[in-house]
This record gives C-alpha cells, sequence and structure tokens, in this order.
DNA sequence: CTGAAAGCGCTTACAG
DNA sequence: CTGAAAGCGCTTACAG
C-alpha cells in the first residue's frame, strides 16, 4: 500500500503514534461518534457533564479536527484567500493586517498567495486558491484583467482591493480616493511657491492613471503647465527626469506616483549633485517605510491601509452571505516630511 | 438544511450550477467513477482513447477536482507550509522565492503563513499550519524557540532556515555562516585603513550573537580594539552611537548586524550633519533592496537567498521521504557599495 | 440526551 | 481494461 513513491506519512505516523480521530475519542470517553462531535463544536443539545468529560478526553489523546474531512461534508472551507502581486511590499502588508483582523473576527482564515510580478503566476494562482476551496478570495493586485477576474469570481465571491478599469460587475472593490491623493500633493508643493511641478508616472494602470489626470487638472487648475514624465521600466526616464531638473527652468519639484518611484529620484539627483529639497522637492505615494527610512525622508500620500483591509474584508463577508458587490472609496492623507522645500521667487 | 447562518454556499453554486463531481464525468463518458479518477491522473492501466474521452468530457464540464476530498484518502496533501516572521522583508522574500521554485519541481504546493514580528502569533500560525495539514514546513523565522519548534516538528517534518540556538534533533537547518559574514566586513574595513570599528547589533538572537561574537574576534585578530553598541528596541542606542562617531577618537565605521541598523545609521549620521562616507562608513547584512534604494547605497554582506530556500525545500522533500536531518551552512559575499571609503592615517 | 446511518468527493485494491 | 465496494474523518438529520 505504501509501497513505491510518496507515502512519507509512515515517518509522521510512528512519531506520533497513530492519527487520533474522532473514534478514538469516543471510545475513550465511552459515547458515540456523533456526541464526540457534538461536544467539540459545543453542541447546546448535550449535557455540560458529558460534553466536559468528552472535550476532556480529546484533550489528554492530543485529538486534532481533520479540517479537510470536515469541509468535505460541510460543502465549505471557512478560508478566504488574499493574492498579493508580490511579497515585501509594505504597502500590501498592512493592508493584509487589516483583512486578517477582520477575517479573525468573522471566524474566517486568511490564506496567503503572491505572483512575483508576474500576471502568469498571478492567474495561477488565484486558480490554485480556488481549487483549495477559499471560500472568498481578496485580490491586493492591479495586474490582473477584468476577464481573469471575472471567471475566478465565479467560483467564489471577490473584493478587489485598488483600482481597476471595468471590474466585472459582482465583484466588490475598495480603493483610495486616487483624484484627491494627486490634488493634495500638487497643492502642498503650489502652496510652497513651487510652480514648475513635474509628475512621474510608472504604470498604465488604473491607479497610476488616475494620479495623473489628476495631477493634470490640479496643475491646470492652479494656472500651471503639466509635465509629465513616463518611466514605466526603469529605462532612464527618471535620469532624464532629474537631468530636466538640474537645468534652468526645469522643474523645481516631483510628484511621482508612487514611493519607489519617488526614491529613485532622490538618488538620480543625489547621484548628479542635485540637493534635496534644496534643489528638487519631491513627494511620493504610498507612504511606505521606505519613505522614512530615506534621508530626506519622503514627504508622501498615504492611504489608510489597515481600513482598507478591513472594509474588503467586511465586504467579502457580506458577499459570502448573499450580498451585493459595492465600490467603496476611502481618503487619502498627506504625510510631510523633508524632502519638499519652500521655494521662493522662481 | 442551509436554514440559518454560513451557508453562504448557495450564491456560489448558483452562479456556477451544481459543483461538478466525478460522478458527472463517469455519466457523461459512459464509464465508471474508477475509470475518470485513473484517466484524470494518466494511470497507465487505461485505453490511450478511453482516457482522452473522459479528459475532453471533463474538460467541458468544467470540472475541478476537490483536494480536500483527495487528501482525505490519500492521507496526505500535497502541501507544504512556510512561516514568516513578517511579511515585507526581502531577506525573506527572495528565500521564499527559493523554496516555491523547489517545492514546484517536486510537485508540491506552498502555503504562506506569517507572524506579524509577535512570537505568540507565529507560534498560533505554525499550529494552523499543522491543522490545515501540511505535510512538511519551513520555519524563516527566528523568533520561536526550541520547545515550540519540536512541538510542531511532531506533526510534520521541519527545516529551519536561519540560524537557531540548540536546534532540536529531527529538525534541518540552513543557515549562511555568519561568521565569515562578519570577518568579511570588518576585514573590508581595515582594508580600507579604518581602526576604530564599531559594531551595532539590535537582537540577542543566534545570528545576531554569531555576527557579534566574530566581529569581536576579527578585530582582536586585527590588533584593535572592539565597541558593540546595543540598540535592541530603536531606544536611542543608534544616536548614542552616531554621537560618539561625530567625536574625536570616535568610531569611523560601523559594521552593523542587519540593513536595517546600519540605514538607522546612516539617517542618524546625517541627521546629525556628518557625511556618509567621509565622516563615517557604515556596512549593512543582508543586502536587501534598502540597501540599494538609499543614498548613499549600502555596503552589505549577502546571504545566498534563492539558493538557501532551494536547500530548505530539497532538504524538507527528503526529511518527508524519510531522510535524516541535516545542517546545511552556505557562504556570504560582501557587496560594495557607496557608503564605505577609505581611511588615511588615523 | 444518544446512537445508527447516510453521505461529502475522492482513491484504491480487487474480482472480473 | 472495467465496475462494485470499502473507506478516508468528519457532520447531520433522524429515530429513539
Amino acid at each position: 500500500m505504501c509501497a513505491a513513491s510518496g507515502c512519507y506519512n509512515e515517518r509522521v505516523s510512528s512519531s506520533n503514534g497513530r492519527k487520533v480521530t474522532i473514534l478514538d475519542v469516543a471510545r475513550a470517553a465511552g459515547v458515540s461518534k456523533s456526541a464526540v462531535s457534538l461536544a467539540l463544536r459545543g453542541d447546546p443539545g448535550l449535557g455540560k457533564r458529558t460534553r466536559a468529560a468528552i472535550v476532556a478526553e480529546a484533550q489528554r489523546l492530543g485529538y486534532r479536527q481533520n479540517r479537510w474531512a470536515r469541509s468535505l461534508v460541510q460543502g465549505r472551507t471557512g478560508l478566504v484567500g488574499v493574492l498579493l502581486t508580490d511579497l515585501s511590499s509594505d504597502y500590501q502588508t498592512e493592508i493584509v493586517h487589516g483583512i486578517e483582523d477582520a477575517a479573525e473576527q468573522v471566524g474566517l482564515e486568511v490564506l496567503l498567495s503572491h505572483g512575483r510580478r508576474d500576471p502568469a503566476v498571478l492567474q495561477r494562482r488565484l486558480t490554485q486558491l480556488g481549487d483549495l476551496g477559499v471560500d472568498g478570495v481578496v485580490v491586493l493586485s492591479a495586474m490582473l484583467g477584468p476577464a481573469v477576474l471575472a471567471r475566478a469570481a465565479t467560483r467564489q465571491p471577490m473584493v478587489v482591493v485598488g483600482r481597476v478599469e471595468g471590474l466585472p460587475p459582482g465583484i466588490g472593490s475598495v480603493a483610495n480616493h486616487d483624484e484627491a491623493g494627486a490634488q493634495l500633493a500638487v497643492q502642498h508643493l503650489v502652496g510652497l511657491g513651487h510652480r514648475r511641478i513635474a509628475h512621474l508616472t510608472m504604470s498604465q494602470r488604473a491607479a497610476a492613471r488616475a494620479r495623473r489626470r489628476a495631477y493634470e487638472e490640479s496643475m491646470v487648475g492652479a494656472g500651471l503647465g503639466a509635465f509629465v514624465q513616463v518611466a514605466p521600466e526603469w529605462d532612464g526616464g527618471v535620469d532624464q527626469l532629474v537631468a530636466a531638473a538640474g537645468e534652468q527652468d526645469g522643474p523645481t519639484a516631483v510628484f511621482a506616483s508612487n514611493d519607489r518611484g519617488a526614491a529613485a529620484v532622490v538618488a538620480a539627483a543625489l547621484d548628479r549633485g542635485l540637493r534635496v529639497p534644496e534643489d528638487l522637492s519631491v513627494i511620493g505615494y504610498d507612504n511606505t517605510a521606505l519613505a522614512q527610512a530615506l534621508r530626506p525622508a519622503l514627504t508622501s500620500v498615504d492611504q489608510p491601509r489597515p481600513q482598507m483591509g478591513r472594509l474588503a474584508m467586511d465586504q467579502l463577508a457580506e458577499l459570502m452571505a448573499g450580498g451585493e458587490a459595492r465600490h467603496q472609496v476611502v481618503e487619502p492623507e498627506l504625510v510631510v516630511r523633508g524632502a519638499v522645500a519652500r521655494r521662493w521667487g522662481s
């Protein structure tokens, strides 16, 4: 039976005896299988004493419920999946914390998955989560298209965190108000006297596009000209932008569509001998740990990440209970730090 | 049956019809249940044509195997758990990538879990992984004590990545050679002419202690005095160290036990008006993304993370097959960047 | 309050 | 090459 390959369970079994089942507990406690099941789940239709005795016996034997068996009969797993673009983005991390806190409150367990910044891998992970039988999934990545999301959402309810263009019906969403965030950044710089404010955008995704549009509108609204630098692949766009900043009538400030871009601008500026913020002010987006670690520290637009996670999980629970999908928007705030300076004249 | 709470499955079922089982496929293909099972797993004892027909039918119906049911009968899940201290540490991220690559090759799926830097949470997560029925677990956190590890390891094989004091027998390990890494850092600084080299240590964990010991021995070996600053809780220890660096006969270089500490030293130095590296050279450990993002960029000791992940997963697979636990050590390398300068005289 | 029975969706010998 | 049968560990009505 355990002849050839794959039967490595022998080792485990021998290390903790046979695996203890509900039947072992029943025998030890002198009751029926059902009684044990009821006792373990705290069913009221069972005598207090009987119940206590059964629980004690289970404990003594080191009984652990087999989740797979339970899920099989119950038709649900009590698991929710969270799909991340990649690990090690603290933008995502704090959202995950919010999700976990909310999940714990409603008695669900969180399974994490990530796609290593590769849409194909992300798609595979989404399928795997479905195969694992998650009862719902939160997608924390903007790298998946509407078609992929729609297909995955037929298997279990879904909530997307972050902006997605053309989100299919039935899928919930939670996003920050990108337009408001961009406006905060521009207005802050304008208020400090900056007139030539450039925007660095890193991607063509919905959130980046919204920030860019709002930047442009804010600049026009302030009677100023907009200058957008696109640097999707770290292809020298950042250097170009910083080179322009070094010239007469070049930008005196940069609003980047995220902190990574802002950090790259700071690094390139320092590498080129520009002073930050005296020669160039820089604002990022997301208020990540990077923003705090850098010197000068980055001023950045902060999204209320834990709250976003909680909202996403709460909405997912609603969807699982049969509720309607909603699109929730939260307001960002500007966190002011050192990489921005007042600008006189010019 | 689905009266009160928790029966949100109705919604899903209605959105994709009834869930397709092996029995549906059998009926549609006009064969028995067993035939479908055999066909789907590519069993050789089945006609090529029959098999193709069954597979086609399964595809057409959108059949997805129920993993829980399969695991229940097979007695294993094909899942391995990976326990992380927290998300968003790119030291851990690349190890995870190595683990995943190796796992895929041996046909195992990876489940991620993390403890938010809290030992109690970590311990809970480890138990949850066991309850989910993982066939093995890689622990990527140094925050768990031997007792906790030993208990968890009775449920399934375990490999720990990173140094652990008093690792219980039967548990495998993969770690970098901390002593060699510390030596590389000290020798590099000494080679550049530094004589007063301080060490910043952040924790009492085994790896940190080993680096500290090796630092002290390297200094003594070079005929130099050692100066260790302990800053476990960002409690001002970093400021103290940097203040000392500003004084006559203060340290001209700092070797920090990790990049986060090194970054804090750089930030504190710059905040205090010291120039890095002219006034103070700084070396970190782990060669994280932070080391590259900072200006000046950090020189840092690099651990071969993807390789460590692969080794851990490969060893875990061996353990699951009944092999003996081993303790593997890999060699670190020094990655030289800008935050270190040559020191004349002094 | 209890116990026998059916069944969740699959795999696995086993007899044909 | 096929089909009937048992069983993985649990939950859930149901009859007592």
